[in-house]
RNA sequence: GCGCCUGUAGCUCAGCUGGAUAGAGCAACUGCCUUCUAAGCAGUGGGCCAGGAGUUCGAAUCUCUUCAGGCGCGCCA
C-alpha cells in the first residue's frame, strides 16, 4: 500500500531528528529531549506543504529563541535524496517545508497501481473487530435512530475494513426476556380479539399497540385458523412469538438489506440462555464476589467497578435482568469468540448503560478499553422546515422503510454519515429529495458523472486514457490542479484518522471536499484542449479523481451514476 | 439533585487530539453556458468560537466554573 503522505512525513521526521543529533554533537544544541514530532499540513498553502512546531516545543530544554533554533536544524538537514525542495522559518519559528512535484504527481502512479485498492491502509493489521449496531428490538419495526445508527455502523465497518481490521457486522436479537413476554401477551390478546371481537379479551396495559402485531396474527389466523383458541395460553403465545419473531426478523433483515447493510452474524440472546452462559455468568460473578443478596434478587456491585450504583442481575423471581445477559452477550464476544476489540452503537438514550457495562467487562476479567461504545445523538426529522415526527403516509412515526421510500438509500446513508455521531442530527427531508446542490449526495454524484461523460466524449473522438509513464504529468501546474493532487494523496491518511477516530463521517466530508475541487476545476480548465500533452494529463488527473471516488462511494455504499 | 452529550456566521455544521489571518454548505446579493453535463463555477457581505477564570511561547481546541438546550438516572430493554 502506498501513502504517500506517510512517506513525506516520515522524511521530514527523520531530517529533524538528523539535524536535532548533529546540532547536539556539533555543541550548538544541548541535548534534548523529544517526545513526538508532529508534522502538519499548513491551513493556509503559502506556509508550505508541511509545516513542523518542534523549534517551539524544545524552546524551554534547548534555552533559546524558537527561530534561533529553527534556523539551527535547517543549517544541518541535509537535502539530497529527498522529496523536499524548499525549507523555512516562518511566524513565531515554525519550520515550512515545500515538496517537490514530483513527490505530488507520484499519487498518479499509486493510483494506477493501487486501483481499486487506493485508500487502502494497514493500522488494523488484521486485528478482529465486531462492530454491533442497530439491534433494534425484534417486536416492531425499525425507527429513526435505527436510520442513523445502521448508516453510521456499517459505514464505519467499512472503514476499518479499509484500515485493514478483520471486521464482523453483527445483529443482536433481543429475543428473550421480558420484552417478548410481552409481545407473546400483545399477540394472544389479537388473535382472540380478532377472532371473538375487542372485547372478548383484555389488551395488555404494557402491550405493544402497533398495527404490526395485528398484521402478524391476521395473517397467522390466514394460515392456521382459530384451532389455537383451543389450548393452552402458554402453548399459544410459544406459537405466535415463534412465529411473529421470525417474521419480524426476516422483515429486518430485509429492510437492512434495502438499506445496503447486510450482517455477518446475527445473533440471537435466546442462544445465551440455551448454552446456559447467562448462568455461567452470574456463576463466574458470584464467584469472584462481585455479588450479594438483597430482598431476593442477586445484585451486583457495580458501583465499586466505576458504575453510579449497584444493579440487579437476577430479579426476585428468579428470571435475570437484560444487564446480565448483556454481560454474558460480551463475555461470548470477547472470551468466547476472541475479538480483539467491540465496538457497540448505541442511541443516546442508552448512555447510562456505559458506565456499568465497562464495569462488568472488569469483573468478567475483559479489559474494558476494548469495549468501546459509541453514543449516537438522536435524530430530528425536518420537514418544510419543522420537526417531522409523523409519517405523511401512515400516520405514525416515520419508521426506516418510510424514511427510505421517501429519500431512497444513497441520501440516507450519506446524510447520516455527514455529522459526529457525538452531535445531535437534523435529518431535512426536503433536502434529502433534492436534486440540487442543496443535496451533498448529488453534488458528489454529479461530480463522478461529469467526470464519466468527458471520459466518454473523448473515448468517443478515440482518446484514451494512456498509463502513466506515457504522460507527462509536469504539465499539471494550475492552482485547481495541484489542489486536486493533494487531496488525492490524502485519502490513505483520512481513512486512517477515520478509523481511529471510529469516525465515517470524516470520509464524507472528504469526497465532498473532492468534488467541490473537481468542480472548481471542471469551470476554470478544460480537459478537452488542443495541446494533446496537456490533454492527456488532464485526462489522467480526471481520470485518477473518478478511481476515487468509486472506491469511497463503494466503501460507502452509495451508487455510483455515471450518467445523470 | 446526580451523570452523559451539545453550544462556532441568519440556518445546518467542519475545524485534522494545542498552532500562523477561525472555515464550508445553505440563505441573501453580483457575475459566468456558440466549447467536455449550469444538478456546476467565481465573487461580495456576514463572527465577543455561549460567559468567566486557569494551564503556556500559543487555546475554538486542554482543566475548572457559570449559563442554555438534549438525554438518562426501574427487580424496563
Amino acid at each position: 500500500m502506498i501513502n504517500l503522505m506517510e512517506q513525506a512525513k516520515s522524511q521530514i521526521t527523520q531530517l529533524i531528528n538528523e539535524g536535532i543529533e548533529k546540532a547536539v554533537a556539533e555543541g550548538q544544541l544541548p541535548q534534548v529531549q523529544i517526545v513526538d514530532i508532529t508534522v502538519e499540513v499548513p491551513r493556509e498553502k503559502q506556509h508550505g506543504d508541511f509545516a513542523t512546531n518542534i523549534a517551539m516545543q524544545i524552546t524551554k530544554q534547548a534555552k533559546k529563541a524558537p527561530r534561533m533554533i529553527a534556523e539551527t536544524l535547517i543549517n544541518h538537514m541535509n537535502l539530497t535524496d529527498t522529496y523536499v525542495e524548499k525549507v523555512e522559518i516562518a511566524g513565531p519559528g515554525f519550520i515550512n517545508f515545500y515538496f517537490k512535484k514530483e513527490w505530488l504527481y507520484g499519487v498518479i502512479t499509486a493510483i494506477e497501481q493501487e486501483g481499486t485498492e487506493y485508500g487502502k491502509v494497514n493500522i488494523g493489521n488484521g486485528e478482529k473487530v465486531m462492530v454491533e449496531f442497530v439491534s433494534a428490538n425484534p417486536t416492531g419495526p425499525m425507527h429513526m435512530g435505527n436510520a442513523r445508527g445502521g448508516a453510521l455502523g456499517d459505514c464505519l465497518a467499512s472503514v476499518l475494513e479499509w484500515a485493514g481490521y478483520d471486521v464482523t457486522r453483527e445483529f443482536y436479537i433481543n429475543d428473550a426476556g421480558n420484552q417478548i413476554e410481552k409481545f407473546g401477551k400483545s399477540l394472544e390478546a389479537r388473535y382472540i380479539q380478532l377472532l371473538k371481537g375487542e372485547d372478548a379479551f383484555e389488551f395488555p396495559e404494557d402491550g405493544y399497540h402497533g398495527d404490526d402485531i395485528k398484521e402478524r396474527m391476521q395473517e397467522f389466523i390466514a394460515g392456521e385458523g382459530d384451532k389455537y383458541l383451543e389450548i393452552s395460553s402458554e402453548e399459544r403465545k410459544d406459537a405466535f412469538v415463534a412465529y411473529a419473531l421470525q417474521k419480524n426478523i426476516d422483515k429486518l433483515k430485509e429492510e437492512l438489506e434495502l438499506y445496503g447493510i447486510t450482517y455477518d452474524v446475527w445473533f440471537k440472546e435466546s442462544t445465551l440462555y440455551e448454552n446456559n452462559e447467562v448462568q455461567e455468568t452470574i456463576d463466574y460473578l458470584k464467584e469472584k464476589g462481585y455479588t450479594y443478596e438483597k430482598e431476593g434478587a442477586i445484585w451486583l456491585e457495580a458501583s465499586k467497578l466505576g458504575a453510579e450504583k449497584d444493579e440487579v442481575l437476577v430479579r426476585n423471581n428468579g428470571i435475570p435482568t437484560y444487564f446480565t445477559a448483556d454481560i454474558a452477550y460480551h463475555r461470548n464476544k470477547f472470551v468466547k469468540r476472541g475479538f480483539d476489540r467491540v465496538i457497540d452503537i448505541w442511541g443516546a438514550d442508552h448512555h447510562g448503560h456505559v458506565a456499568r457495562m465497562k464495569g462488568a467487562m472488569e469483573a468478567i476479567g475483559c479489559n474494558p478499553d476494548k469495549l468501546e461504545i459509541i453514543i449516537m445523538q438522536l435524530v430530528r426529522l425536518l420537514r418544510n422546515g419543522e420537526v417531522a415526527r409523523m409519517s405523511k403516509r401512515t400516520g405514525k412515526s416515520v419508521t426506516l422503510r418510510d424514511l427510505l421510500d421517501e429519500t431512497g438509500t444513497d441520501a440516507a446513508r450519506f446524510l447520516f454519515n455527514m455529522r459526529q455521531a457525538g452531535s445531535h442530527l437534523d435529518f431535512d427531508l426536503d433536502v434529502a429529495v433534492a436534486q440540487s446542490d442543496e443535496n451533498p449526495v448529488f453534488y458528489v454524484q454529479y461530480a463522478h458523472a461529469r467526470i464519466c461523460s468527458i471520459l466518454r466524449k473523448l473515448e468517443e473522438e478515440g482518446v484514451e486514457v494512456q498509463s502513466v509513464n506515457k504522460i507527462n504529468l509536469a504539465r499539471l501546474e494550475t492552482e485547481e490542479e495541484i489542489a486536486l493532487l493533494k487531496k488525492l494523496v490524502q485519502l490513505p491518511e483520512e481513512i486512517a484518522i477515520a478509523a481511529l477516530t471510529l469516525e465515517p463521517s470524516k470520509i464524507t466530508r472528504y469526497i465532498l471536499d473532492l468534488a467541490a475541487l473537481f468542480h472548481s476545476f471542471y469551470n476554470a480548465c478544460r480537459v478537452k484542449v488542443d495541446d494533446k500533452e496537456l490533454m492527456m494529463a488532464r485526462l489522467k488527473l480526471v481520470d485518477s479523481i473518478r478511481i476515487v471516488m468509486k472506491n469511497v462511494l463503494n466503501m460507502l455504499k452509495v451508487s455510483v451514476p455515471e450518467k445523470m
